[in-house]
DNA sequence: TCCGTTAGTTCCGGACTTATGAACTATTGA
DNA sequence: TCAATAGTTCATAAGTCCGGAACTAACGGA
Protein backbone atom coordinates (compact mmCIF):
# COMPACT_ATOMS: atom_id res chain seq x y z
CA UNK A 1 0.00 0.00 0.00
CA UNK A 2 1.15 3.43 -0.61
CA UNK A 3 2.21 5.39 2.44
CA UNK A 4 0.36 8.09 4.06
CA UNK A 5 1.65 11.33 3.72
CA UNK A 6 2.26 13.02 6.59
CA UNK A 7 4.12 16.69 6.69
CA UNK A 8 7.00 17.78 8.54
CA UNK A 9 5.55 20.13 11.24
CA UNK A 10 7.51 22.38 10.02
CA UNK A 11 6.18 22.49 7.09
CA UNK A 12 2.61 22.98 9.15
CA UNK A 13 0.85 25.85 8.29
CA UNK A 14 -1.71 28.16 10.23
CA UNK A 15 -3.58 28.51 7.29
CA UNK A 16 -3.45 24.95 6.58
CA UNK A 17 -4.66 24.18 10.31
CA UNK A 18 -7.53 26.80 10.01
CA UNK A 19 -8.65 25.54 6.91
CA UNK A 20 -8.64 22.33 8.01
CA UNK A 21 -10.63 22.91 11.26
CA UNK A 22 -13.23 25.42 9.39
CA UNK A 23 -15.58 22.35 8.62
CA UNK A 24 -17.39 20.93 11.43
CA UNK A 25 -16.94 17.30 10.36
CA UNK A 26 -13.11 17.43 10.02
CA UNK A 27 -13.45 19.18 13.79
CA UNK A 28 -15.73 16.61 15.15
CA UNK A 29 -13.00 13.98 13.67
CA UNK A 30 -10.36 15.44 14.63
CA UNK A 31 -11.68 16.69 18.73
CA UNK A 32 -12.39 12.95 19.08
CA UNK A 33 -9.33 11.54 18.15
CA UNK A 34 -7.40 14.59 20.18
CA UNK A 35 -9.51 13.14 23.22
CA UNK A 36 -9.80 9.05 22.45
CA UNK A 37 -7.18 7.08 24.47
CA UNK A 38 -7.74 4.22 21.45
CA UNK A 39 -6.94 5.71 18.23
CA UNK A 40 -9.98 5.36 16.36
CA UNK A 41 -9.90 4.01 12.48
CA UNK A 42 -12.26 6.05 9.84
CA UNK A 43 -14.51 3.90 9.18
CA UNK A 44 -15.68 4.63 13.46
CA UNK A 45 -16.98 8.00 11.96
CA UNK A 46 -19.43 6.31 8.98
CA UNK A 47 -22.39 6.69 11.36
CA UNK A 48 -21.10 8.64 14.28
CA UNK A 49 -23.09 12.45 13.39
CA UNK A 50 -26.17 13.42 12.66
CA UNK A 51 -25.94 12.63 9.09
CA UNK A 52 -24.51 9.79 7.35
CA UNK A 53 -21.18 10.50 5.85
CA UNK A 54 -20.58 8.52 2.70
CA UNK A 55 -16.91 7.04 3.32
CA UNK A 56 -15.19 8.82 -0.22
CA UNK A 57 -16.24 11.82 1.54
CA UNK A 58 -14.46 10.72 4.77
CA UNK A 59 -11.94 9.67 2.95
CA UNK A 60 -11.23 13.01 2.13
CA UNK A 61 -11.49 14.34 5.32
CA UNK A 62 -9.03 12.09 6.29
CA UNK A 63 -7.17 12.64 4.11
CA UNK A 64 -7.09 17.02 4.66
CA UNK A 65 -6.83 16.43 8.31
CA UNK A 66 -3.33 14.37 7.46
CA UNK A 67 -1.97 17.23 4.55
CA UNK A 68 -2.89 20.04 6.97
CA UNK A 69 -0.01 18.00 9.79
CA UNK A 70 -3.22 17.54 12.28
CA UNK A 71 -3.22 13.45 12.48
CA UNK A 72 -1.08 10.91 11.53
CA UNK A 73 -2.49 7.96 9.83
CA UNK A 74 -1.23 4.09 10.34
CA UNK A 75 -2.06 1.02 9.01
CA UNK A 76 -2.60 -1.54 11.66
CA UNK A 77 -4.42 -4.61 9.74
CA UNK A 78 -7.50 -3.91 7.77
CA UNK A 79 -7.78 -0.57 9.82
CA UNK A 80 -5.76 2.79 9.29
CA UNK A 81 -5.17 4.08 13.21
CA UNK A 82 -5.50 7.66 14.19
CA UNK A 83 -3.33 9.82 16.53
CA UNK A 84 -3.54 13.21 16.71
CA UNK A 85 -0.37 15.47 16.58
CA UNK A 86 -1.82 17.85 19.40
CA UNK A 87 1.63 17.88 21.16
CA UNK A 88 4.11 18.50 17.97
CA UNK A 89 1.68 21.47 17.05
CA UNK A 90 1.02 22.46 20.81
CA UNK A 91 5.14 22.73 20.46
CA UNK A 92 4.99 25.02 17.11
CA UNK A 93 2.01 26.66 17.56
CA UNK A 94 0.88 27.02 21.38
CA UNK A 95 -2.54 28.10 22.23
CA UNK A 96 -3.42 27.31 18.93
CA UNK A 97 -5.64 23.98 18.87
CA UNK A 98 -6.40 24.15 22.68
CA UNK A 99 -8.37 27.93 21.79
CA UNK A 100 -9.85 26.24 18.88
CA UNK A 101 -11.61 23.11 20.55
CA UNK A 102 -12.52 25.48 23.39
CA UNK A 103 -14.59 28.03 21.04
CA UNK A 104 -16.16 25.27 19.23
CA UNK A 105 -16.95 23.94 22.78
CA UNK A 106 -18.51 27.50 23.52
CA UNK A 107 -20.29 27.91 20.23
CA UNK A 108 -22.13 24.10 21.18
CA UNK A 109 -22.73 24.93 24.54
CA UNK A 110 -24.42 27.81 23.42
CA UNK A 111 -26.42 26.07 20.53
CA UNK A 112 -27.56 23.88 23.45
CA UNK A 113 -28.88 26.36 25.53
CA UNK A 114 -30.09 29.43 23.47
CA UNK A 115 -32.87 30.45 25.45
CA UNK A 116 -31.07 31.13 28.79
CA UNK A 117 -29.06 33.98 28.30
CA UNK A 118 -31.50 36.20 26.09
CA UNK A 119 -35.22 34.21 26.60
CA UNK A 120 -36.71 33.35 29.81
CA UNK A 121 -36.62 29.73 28.38
CA UNK A 122 -38.05 28.80 25.52
CA UNK B 1 -25.98 52.71 -0.79
CA UNK B 2 -26.78 49.55 0.27
CA UNK B 3 -26.16 49.35 3.96
CA UNK B 4 -23.67 46.94 4.11
CA UNK B 5 -24.02 43.47 6.25
CA UNK B 6 -22.92 42.47 9.67
CA UNK B 7 -24.12 39.57 11.35
CA UNK B 8 -25.03 39.50 14.71
CA UNK B 9 -22.49 38.60 17.52
CA UNK B 10 -24.23 36.11 18.01
CA UNK B 11 -24.69 34.61 14.97
CA UNK B 12 -20.70 34.48 14.42
CA UNK B 13 -19.34 30.97 13.89
CA UNK B 14 -16.02 29.50 15.06
CA UNK B 15 -16.29 27.66 11.22
CA UNK B 16 -16.81 31.11 9.52
CA UNK B 17 -14.01 32.69 11.14
CA UNK B 18 -11.50 29.90 10.85
CA UNK B 19 -12.31 30.23 7.37
CA UNK B 20 -12.55 33.82 6.79
CA UNK B 21 -8.41 33.72 8.91
CA UNK B 22 -7.24 30.85 6.86
CA UNK B 23 -6.59 33.13 4.05
CA UNK B 24 -2.97 34.73 4.28
CA UNK B 25 -4.17 38.28 2.10
CA UNK B 26 -7.11 38.61 5.14
CA UNK B 27 -5.43 37.35 8.39
CA UNK B 28 -3.04 40.41 7.09
CA UNK B 29 -5.94 42.55 6.48
CA UNK B 30 -7.35 41.83 9.63
CA UNK B 31 -4.05 42.29 11.74
CA UNK B 32 -3.68 45.59 10.52
CA UNK B 33 -7.30 47.21 11.08
CA UNK B 34 -7.16 45.07 14.55
CA UNK B 35 -3.96 47.03 15.54
CA UNK B 36 -4.56 50.25 13.76
CA UNK B 37 -5.31 53.54 15.79
CA UNK B 38 -7.58 54.86 12.89
CA UNK B 39 -10.07 52.52 11.25
CA UNK B 40 -8.12 52.01 7.64
CA UNK B 41 -10.44 51.76 4.05
CA UNK B 42 -10.05 49.00 1.89
CA UNK B 43 -7.90 51.21 -0.65
CA UNK B 44 -5.44 51.09 1.52
CA UNK B 45 -4.66 47.67 0.98
CA UNK B 46 -4.13 47.73 -2.38
CA UNK B 47 -0.54 48.45 -2.71
CA UNK B 48 0.39 47.15 0.88
CA UNK B 49 1.42 43.20 0.60
CA UNK B 50 3.69 41.93 -1.42
CA UNK B 51 2.06 41.49 -4.78
CA UNK B 52 -0.63 44.18 -5.85
CA UNK B 53 -4.14 42.82 -5.33
CA UNK B 54 -7.10 43.59 -7.61
CA UNK B 55 -9.69 45.76 -6.20
CA UNK B 56 -12.53 43.57 -6.74
CA UNK B 57 -10.42 40.84 -5.04
CA UNK B 58 -9.94 43.07 -2.24
CA UNK B 59 -13.42 43.99 -1.80
CA UNK B 60 -14.58 39.82 -1.50
CA UNK B 61 -12.10 39.79 0.52
CA UNK B 62 -13.32 42.51 3.41
CA UNK B 63 -16.46 41.17 2.13
CA UNK B 64 -15.49 37.78 3.76
CA UNK B 65 -14.04 38.88 6.69
CA UNK B 66 -17.32 41.32 7.54
CA UNK B 67 -19.71 38.36 6.63
CA UNK B 68 -17.96 36.43 9.24
CA UNK B 69 -18.13 39.16 12.13
CA UNK B 70 -14.55 39.77 12.14
CA UNK B 71 -14.75 43.27 11.04
CA UNK B 72 -17.29 46.53 10.51
CA UNK B 73 -17.18 48.86 7.58
CA UNK B 74 -18.96 52.01 7.93
CA UNK B 75 -19.05 54.68 5.17
CA UNK B 76 -17.77 57.78 5.24
CA UNK B 77 -17.29 60.18 3.16
CA UNK B 78 -16.01 58.31 -0.10
CA UNK B 79 -14.26 55.29 2.29
CA UNK B 80 -15.15 52.31 4.01
CA UNK B 81 -13.78 52.73 7.74
CA UNK B 82 -12.74 49.13 8.70
CA UNK B 83 -12.63 48.71 12.35
CA UNK B 84 -11.97 44.95 14.07
CA UNK B 85 -14.83 43.09 15.71
CA UNK B 86 -12.46 42.06 18.03
CA UNK B 87 -14.33 43.12 21.44
CA UNK B 88 -17.36 41.12 20.68
CA UNK B 89 -15.33 37.87 19.37
CA UNK B 90 -13.22 37.86 22.25
CA UNK B 91 -15.95 37.90 24.62
CA UNK B 92 -18.08 34.98 22.94
CA UNK B 93 -14.88 32.74 22.24
CA UNK B 94 -11.99 34.05 24.46
CA UNK B 95 -8.75 33.41 23.71
CA UNK B 96 -9.38 32.44 19.86
CA UNK B 97 -8.30 35.90 17.79
CA UNK B 98 -5.30 36.25 19.73
CA UNK B 99 -4.28 32.32 19.66
CA UNK B 100 -4.70 32.56 15.79
CA UNK B 101 -2.63 36.25 15.44
CA UNK B 102 -0.16 34.49 17.73
CA UNK B 103 0.49 31.52 15.48
CA UNK B 104 0.37 33.84 12.41
CA UNK B 105 3.16 35.36 13.89
CA UNK B 106 5.46 32.35 14.92
CA UNK B 107 5.23 31.41 11.58
CA UNK B 108 6.15 34.36 10.24
CA UNK B 109 9.41 34.70 12.50
CA UNK B 110 10.10 31.03 11.63
CA UNK B 111 9.98 31.74 7.98
CA UNK B 112 12.55 34.81 8.49
CA UNK B 113 14.63 32.93 10.36
CA UNK B 114 14.56 29.47 8.87
CA UNK B 115 18.35 29.10 9.51
CA UNK B 116 18.42 29.59 13.23
CA UNK B 117 17.01 26.56 14.87
CA UNK B 118 18.29 23.88 12.12
CA UNK B 119 21.22 24.75 10.72
CA UNK B 120 24.60 26.79 11.66
CA UNK B 121 23.28 29.93 9.74
CA UNK B 122 22.30 30.02 6.08
C1' DT C 1 -26.08 70.93 -12.77
C1' DC C 2 -22.77 68.49 -15.25
C1' DC C 3 -18.13 66.52 -15.32
C1' DG C 4 -14.20 64.23 -13.47
C1' DT C 5 -12.16 61.63 -9.81
C1' DT C 6 -11.92 58.36 -6.30
C1' DA C 7 -13.78 54.29 -3.48
C1' DG C 8 -16.16 50.14 -3.62
C1' DT C 9 -19.36 46.73 -5.53
C1' DT C 10 -21.24 43.66 -8.93
C1' DC C 11 -21.04 40.70 -12.87
C1' DC C 12 -19.11 37.09 -15.26
C1' DG C 13 -15.84 33.63 -17.25
C1' DG C 14 -12.18 30.62 -16.19
C1' DA C 15 -9.61 28.15 -12.64
C1' DC C 16 -9.71 25.69 -8.64
C1' DT C 17 -12.04 22.91 -4.78
C1' DT C 18 -15.37 19.83 -2.73
C1' DA C 19 -18.86 16.06 -2.36
C1' DT C 20 -20.20 11.64 -3.60
C1' DG C 21 -21.23 7.22 -6.15
C1' DA C 22 -18.75 3.66 -8.63
C1' DA C 23 -14.84 1.15 -9.29
C1' DC C 24 -10.57 -0.10 -7.42
C1' DT C 25 -6.71 -1.89 -4.06
C1' DA C 26 -5.18 -3.96 0.21
C1' DT C 27 -5.57 -6.98 4.11
C1' DT C 28 -7.55 -10.58 6.60
C1' DG C 29 -9.98 -14.98 7.46
C1' DA C 30 -12.20 -19.16 6.02
C1' DT D 1 -8.95 -18.87 -3.88
C1' DC D 2 -13.02 -16.59 -2.48
C1' DA D 3 -15.62 -13.40 0.32
C1' DA D 4 -15.69 -9.59 3.44
C1' DT D 5 -14.09 -5.35 5.23
C1' DA D 6 -11.36 -0.85 5.24
C1' DG D 7 -9.79 2.81 2.55
C1' DT D 8 -8.41 5.07 -1.80
C1' DT D 9 -8.99 6.73 -6.40
C1' DC D 10 -11.61 8.26 -10.31
C1' DA D 11 -15.13 10.91 -12.66
C1' DT D 12 -18.39 14.33 -12.51
C1' DA D 13 -21.47 17.73 -10.84
C1' DA D 14 -21.86 21.57 -7.73
C1' DG D 15 -19.79 25.14 -5.41
C1' DT D 16 -16.23 28.67 -4.47
C1' DC D 17 -12.54 31.93 -5.63
C1' DC D 18 -9.83 35.24 -8.58
C1' DG D 19 -9.67 39.22 -11.26
C1' DG D 20 -10.85 42.25 -15.37
C1' DA D 21 -14.67 45.20 -17.03
C1' DA D 22 -18.49 47.67 -16.13
C1' DC D 23 -21.23 49.72 -12.70
C1' DT D 24 -22.83 52.76 -8.54
C1' DA D 25 -21.98 56.12 -4.91
C1' DA D 26 -19.99 60.25 -2.91
C1' DC D 27 -17.53 64.13 -3.33
C1' DG D 28 -15.21 68.57 -5.52
C1' DG D 29 -15.02 71.86 -8.71
C1' DA D 30 -16.50 75.12 -12.45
Amino acid sequence: MKPLFHPSIDDVSVAGILHALSDPVRVQIFAKIACAKAAPSCSSFLHSGEREIPKSTLSQHFKALREAGLIRGERSGLELKNTSRCGEIEQRFPGLIPAIINAYRIEQAAKEAPARDRRPAA
